[in-house]
DNA sequence: TCAGTATAGTCCTAATTAGAACTAATGTCA
DNA sequence: TGACATTAGTTCTAATTAGGACTATACTGA
């Protein structure tokens, strides 16, 4: 990880690639954290989440829309399928791909877990911001992201 | 990774979440490539830097100053070790702790490395925000650190 | 003084990352 | 139609994460 600049002049852009780092990383923590004591890994939970409320998807579909790789999409599918929170399925449209799907118990676990993360950290957000800054704040991250996505830049 | 939300309602945190993953993860790609690119893992680069323009440091210091855990970094100074950057040497203070400092080649490729990362980092943050946005997004950006900071929250 | 506690750095486990190789299956286009 | 290109999911490597166990060393306080 990038460290905290070592005072390469006056540069105003490295005060905002520290905060942004530390912002980061004290929210994964308490995310990470709450994520596990609901008995699930942030991937395990990421593909929860994103298979919950659908009829289910391919392995593509599930990496792209999570963050997980599709090199560990394979191992993390097959602890899920051990818990027996999904399944796989051949696809009929396609017979290289599989579909992956919530088990009735995935979907309640989907149900049990999703709210409880989304409410144990909106307090973090509510405490420090307001909804004018909330709504600031949305607007320069996304900027800075649409810029770091950019084609071909340097 | 905690995902993007399932519609659990009009919660104005929500709007901010998504943004803050993002960008980082957007941000992190760059970083992580650039770096690769200078022949070093972010760890290393990250060891590196902390270690840069100082005498050396233990590994608890330098555990504390990076993000590098105290399990990873003992692999990440072997490496760095056999690479010729990083040299150990024991404390005199303390028979338990070893001090860890650069090498002449590793300050060398501090000098070399840690500029052009600097100055590859910053048009993207440049092209996206002015300089008052800058301020900003650091001001939010802080204070939400230090709310996922605070002790005994929820 | 010394028993009990804490710490430094290494080693270990389970899980994950990026990237790439691989085989079977599908898509493209001359 | 068929050669070539691309893709789906799995397997693999090197590196890393959090957390914890471990041994030697240092600290604390009765």
């Amino acid at each position: 990880m990038t460290p905290p600049p070592k005072d390469p002049g006056d540069e105003p852009f490295l005060k905002v690639l520290r905060p942004l780092v530390e912002a980061f990383y004290a929210f994964l923590e308490k995310d990470d954290r709450h994520v596990r004591a609901l008995g699930l890994t942030l991937s395990q939970f990421d593909v929860i989440a994103t298979l919950g409320d659908t009829e289910g998807m391919t392995c593509k579909q599930l990496s792209d829309e999570t963050l997980v790789t599709k090199g560990t999409l394979t191992g993390v599918l097959d602890r899920l399928e051990a818990k027996g929170l999904v399944e796989r399925v051949p696809s009929q449209a396609d017979r290289r791909a599989t579909i992956i799907r919530l088990t009735s118990k995935g979907e309640k676990k989907f149900q049990e877990v999703f709210p409880k993360h989304i409410y144990y950290m909106k307090p973090f957000f509510e405490q420090a911001l307001t909804g004018a800054e909330m709504k600031t704040l949305r607007e320069l991250l996304l900027r800075l992201k649409e810029s770091f996505e950019q084609k071909n830049k340097n």
